[in-house]
Parts: structure tokens; C-alpha cells; sequence
DNA sequence: TGAAAATGTCAACAGCTGTTGACTCAGGTC
DNA sequence: GACCTGAGTCAACAGCTGTTGACATTTTCA
């Protein structure tokens, strides 16, 4: 595996964990056990570093495959799982919600979520409607930045399928005609 | 009116406009037209400056009174407002929607949407019930988030009471039991 | 009045962090 | 061997921004 590889796994690693602004190119020269200026280069800023990280992620194996009937529960579970049972896997809808409001990265983050999720999830709806897709894209970042960056449960282990089923009903009801 | 009260007014204006580090205290000495260390001074750091914003704006007049069958439709309003009709108007929702991922800002933010956001909520509900009314809070920042930071429309001008409705019902999905 | 406290200014510091230029070194190619 | 290219290191720069100390000015009040 190449160096350049390397930068960009950890990146991606980081990128889940923190804001725009906290990710330091040192801490991934640090991770990989490289100079920050190879980090730097590698990709010619951090700003194309990321738009990198956004594109290698928001395109993953199974993300948006199959149904409708699918997705929703699907969606339901990623967003409440906890801490432990995320350990090390990267979700794009972290990424997203952490660097959301950074100048920097806003733009990038604007076309990656309108073109890689809004648009293919309004095209899954009987009567393709955007602002349906954005409601439900908007629904999942809120739970997820909720859940994961601000730190406040929506979900506790004895009551989970409840609430994943609350989720359910959520999400389907942005989506229901 | 004292000066600490005009920068106040600017910082809550300023802070509902970006993100806490896009806010520089430099932009508010400007507006206000002081020295920034004067801005400074008055307030601490910009740290306690933020937290005053928060606290002063947290409780305004009419934020959670009344019912939840009030609450509903005017949160639904609320947050689909396009920018000509928010001018100069500060929307809580929107300075906690822009410094969430903030490292400095965040614990400031999560102790003042619990406190003076979530529980109100929650005791409103007939089995009062903290998972449901996070889950109706995360709604509503992702759908802030969304309209106002990210800038992807939710709703257009000629559909806006039907896309009312739908929000009305999507945050009554997350209240019912 | 006169002292002291508040209000405000100015300039400079300090720390961080992306970025860049100069250099080294290994490996392949002619 | 001579040359060149790409990977990588090192140190330093540059720009920003919160913060602070020293000083000037105004207000307060005994």
C-alpha cells in the first residue's frame, strides 16, 4: 500500500472523528509516521485532502443499493448504533455533520450531499420530489449529530427496537407522499 | 445603552450568522466600533461571550410556551422561513446549529438544548420521555442545518404550506408514543 | 476638589497551523 | 556512470486571532 494510501485512510479515520478545523495535517503526519509537509503535498492542501476523503466515502458499497422499504430501517439502525459497535468503522453521515458548518468545507460537503444522496434518494421516490429527499437527508444528519458529535442519546440499550422503529416512522414520514 | 449591551447585540447577530471560529472578535469590535480588546475585556474571553449569547438567547419570550399542538406547526414555520423574512431576526436554533461541531462551543451548546430545550420539551409529553423529545430536537437542527447553513432548500415559495404540513408531521412522528 | 474606579485605546505578544523552499536519497533509465 | 524523477525530510515562513500589559480618558462619588 502506497503512503498516499496511507494519508488517506488515516484522514479518513480523522476526519470521522473531528471538525475541518481540529484535523490537523500533523496528526495524520503523526499516524502514518510521516512529515506533515509529505501529508501536505500528497495532496496539494488539506482543503483537496478532504473534497478526497468526501469522495472516497460517500460512495461506498451498499450505501444507497436496493429499496426504499430497505433503506429506511437500514438507516434507522446506522444512526442509533453506539459507540462500541462503531469502533474503527468510518460512516459518511459523520463526516458530513462534523464539518458541516466549516467554512472551508461547507462547499464541498453542499455538492457531495446533494449529488451522492439527495439525488439518488429522490430518484427512489414514486414521485421523485427533492424536497422530500432533503427532508429525510436533513432528519438523518440532525439524528446523527445529535447522537454522535453533541452527545446526547436518542437511544438507550434496553429500548433500542423501539426507537429504531420511532426512526422508522420518522424518516418514512418525510418520505410518504 | 451600554456598550457591553451593543456587543452583545452584535456577537448574538455575528453568531447567528457563522460558525464560532468564523466568528472573529475583530468583526464585532467593527460593528460595534471599539477597540477588539475592549471586546475582549468585556466579556472574559470569547469563550463566556458565547455563553452569554447562548444563555440570552435561549430564553427568549414564547420559545416553549404553551402547548405542543402550539409548538408543532410554529417550530414547522419556523424553520422553513426563507432568508428575506428572517432579516436581522436571531434564531436560537440556528447560532446552536452553526458552532454544534465547534470543540470549544460544543459543551456549552449541549448543556444549554438539554436544559433549556429538550427537558421543557420533554415535560410536555404526556409519558414524559427524553428520547423523544432529543429525537424531536435533532429533527429540528438537521432541517435548520440544512435550510440555513448548508443552504439546500426544503421548501419553495409556492409549496410552503404543504411542505409545512409534511415538517408538522414528520415532527409529530418524533413526539408520538 | 480630588482620588479612584471604570471605560477605552494601542501595540505587541503567543500560539497555532497550513504552506513552501532547499535539501537528501533511493531507484530506475539512457 | 550520468542523469533524472519521485519520495521524503527539515526548518522556516506567514497569516491569523485571542489575549495581555501599559497607558490615556472619562465617570463616579466621598
Amino acid at each position: 500500500m502506497k503512503t498516499r494510501d496511507h494519508i488517506l485512510q488515516a484522514a479518513t479515520l480523522r476526519f470521522s472523528q473531528c471538525s475541518y478545523e481540529e484535523m490537523k495535517l500533523r496528526d495524520i503526519a503523526d499516524d502514518v509516521g510521516v512529515d506533515v509537509a509529505l501529508v501536505h503535498r500528497a495532496f496539494g492542501s488539506k482543503e483537496r485532502l478532504f473534497a478526497e476523503v468526501l469522495k472516497s466515502v460517500m460512495r461506498p458499497e451498499g450505501w444507497l443499493d436496493g429499496d426504499l422499504a430497505d433503506l429506511i430501517p437500514h438507516m434507522a439502525r446506522r444512526v442509533l448504533a453506539d459507540r462500541s459497535s462503531r469502533l474503527g468503522t468510518v460512516d459518511p453521515l459523520q463526516i458530513v455533520a462534523r464539518s458541516i458548518a466549516s467554512p472551508k468545507a461547507r462547499e464541498l460537503i453542499r455538492d457531495a450531499v446533494l449529488n451522492d444522496f439527495i439525488r439518488p434518494v429522490s430518484a427512489k421516490l414514486s414521485e421523485a420530489d427533492q424536497h422530500d429527499a432533503t427532508l429525510f437527508t436533513a432528519c438523518l444528519f440532525g439524528i446523527s449529530l445529535m447522537q454522535h458529535v453533541v452527545g446526547l442519546d436518542l437511544s438507550s440499550e434496553e429500548t433500542r427496537p423501539a426507537d429504531e422503529k420511532k426512526v422508522e416512522k420518522v424518516l418514512a414520514a418525510c418520505l410518504a407522499e
